[in-house]
RNA sequence: CGGGGUGUGGCUCAGCUUGGCAGAGCGCUGCGUUCGGGACGCAGAGGUCGUGGGUUCAAAUCCCGCCACCCCGACCA
């Protein structure tokens, strides 16, 4: 019964594979403007998981959600000149509304620096107002040339922080701080990605920040995917907007704000670094499902046998979610299953079940076991666990074997075709990196040779990471 | 914006060169047999062929205009 495979293998053609991943696992769809995007249920309940664990990780920072609105007065992007550079060109402006011309227009936010600026400005009084910790989880506009499902869209949702704090020292420390708890602890623990983590060349850094930290995954095709970003924004956003307090020693002073951004771009990530030629592959403490149970037949029994084991799986804490549709094949439902990634399926049938027993298949590996039901819900935890950690192995392994120390600009541009490279940051410089650029290849973020954060660019021993990206 | 391409049932596309009853696969509906890896048989539903004009006895097909989308490049979470 040799079929058709059901989705284009990555090795034939990876975006496509990516496409049919989409559509196949019932991820998302194009919208009907261009470059927007509908995020169905499936697609949705991952990023679902995502807010809750990044929610979770920025409350226990000390951030607070808030919300600020969708429209810009377009005056407020012309105050910090860098910011509104970068962002002019992929500006959505609102000219009419209520039948009008308006007198200002409107700029649906692209990011919200600004208006939060604002307001810091106008909550800001104190020392004691210090530091201020703000996020909000929304939905913003970029008029991106080309566009890509969950990758690029037009408008996407995200989370954004905003902080303000007394001295430059306490605000590098914050953005680090997110960096590394929320950020780089989410992508390795949950998301089983890891990460390169480091400094944004001048070139790459975001408009208007003095500095930006990044977190660079690799995809199964070797390009990299920039995840999260934190800036530091210096005193830019606090001159342009005024954000000002008065100090212990009762002179004014100006603050200083960082800004740091998560958004559904790591839904596509998630699919890239873990999906193979049978789709998606969730890792278990992402999977909104973490285990499937199925009724192969509707034989005597089957039914109530896998309602109950469901029940108890339930008790034990897992998502589980029962599959008693034996209208469609067994075929059908275990590829459709395998599409969407859920990390372990139970299989219960009457030929197991005659021997006290079901089949378990974990989704990584497609490895497949026999347990008896009794054990089933006291073993299903561990097995969750240890495919968290095989997926986080493979995904560490998979980058290690695509990574390479390389020492001069043309063995890097080599390198940067099937992955990525590592250069001295001596070695490489500007020059190098306009060299790269040429072939699209960028410098994905500068770290010292221990993986870790520089205080500068210039630190002796500074590695930089190139490669193509997304 | 520069270069290339495509618009035909829900999806992927064939048909266009050489005008002559609008097709295939998948999906969908019903019935039956199935059900341990995308089941099978039979019977069905579903399309103003992107759009406006022109040529013609006759246009998906030829001609002209317009629109949309896709791919490659410059921009970007």
């Amino acid at each position: 019964m040799a079929k058709a495979p059901v989705l284009t293998p990555q090795g034939t053609d990876f975006p496509r594979w990516y496409q049919d991943v989409l559509a196949k696992a019932e991820l998302a769809d194009n919208g009907p403007v261009r470059g927007t995007m509908v995020i169905r249920p499936y697609g949705y309940g991952l990023w679902e998981r995502m807010v809750a664990e990044v929610d979770a990780r920025i409350k226990d920072a000390g951030a607070e959600n808030a919300y600020f609105p969708l429209f810009i007065p377009e005056s407020y992007l012309t105050r910090e000149a860098e910011h509104v550079e970068g962002f002019s060109p992929e500006l959505a402006v609102v000219t009419h509304a209520g039948g009008k011309e308006l007198e200002e227009p409107i700029v649906v936010r692209p990011t919200s620096e600004t208006v939060i600026g604002e307001f810091m400005a106008k909550w800001i009084q104190s020392h004691r107002d210090l530091p201020l910790l703000l996020n909000q989880w929304a939905n913003v506009v970029r008029w991106e040339l080309r566009t890509r499902l969950f990758l690029r869209t037009s408008e996407f949702l995200w989370q954004e922080g905003h902080t303000a704090h007394a001295t430059e020292v306490d605000a590098a420390a914050y953005a680090r701080q997110i960096h590394l708890n929320v950020y780089q602890d989410f992508m390795e623990n949950v998301l089983a990605m890891p990460v390169f983590i480091g400094r944004k060349t001048k070139q790459e850094r975001f408009a208007g920040a003095v500095n930006t930290l990044a977190c660079e995954a690799i995809m199964r095709d070797g390009k990299a995917l920039q995840m999260a970003t934190s800036h530091e924004l210096g005193q830019n956003f606090a001159k342009a907007f005024d954000i000002t307090y008065q100090g212990v020693d009762g002179t004014q002073q100006m603050a200083w704000t960082t800004s740091w951004g998560s958004s559904t771009r790591m839904v596509g990530g998630l699919i890239m670094c873990h999906g193979d030629d049978n789709g998606l592959r969730v890792p278990p403490r992402l999977a909104s499902t973490q285990v499937v149970v199925m009724v192969i037949r509707d034989d005597e029994g089957v039914v109530d046998a896998a309602t109950a084991l469901a029940a108890e799986l339930k008790a034990a804490g897992v998502r589980v979610r029962l599959d008693a549709r034996t209208d469609t094949s067994f075929g059908r439902r275990a590829t459709d299953w395998e599409l969407k990634g859920v990390p372990v399926r139970v299989e219960v049938g009457p030929r197991d079940l005659a021997n006290g027993e079901v089949t378990v298949v974990r989704r990584d590996t497609s490895e497949k076991q026999q347990t008896t039901v009794a054990r089933l819900a006291s073993t299903v935890p561990a097995l969750l666990e240890d495919i968290q950690a095989s997926m986080l192995a493979e995904a560490t392994a998979f980058r290690d074997a695509h990574t390479v120390e390389v020492a001069t600009v043309d063995e890097a541009r080599d390198a940067a075709q099937t992955g990525f490279a590592k250069i001295a940051w001596s070695t490489l410089g500007t020059d190098g990196e306009a060299m790269l650029a040429r072939d699209a290849i960028t410098v994905r973020c500068i770290q010292r040779p221990d993986g870790t954060i520089p205080e500068t660019e210039d630190e002796p021993g500074n590695i930089a990471i190139v490669a193509r990206s997304y």
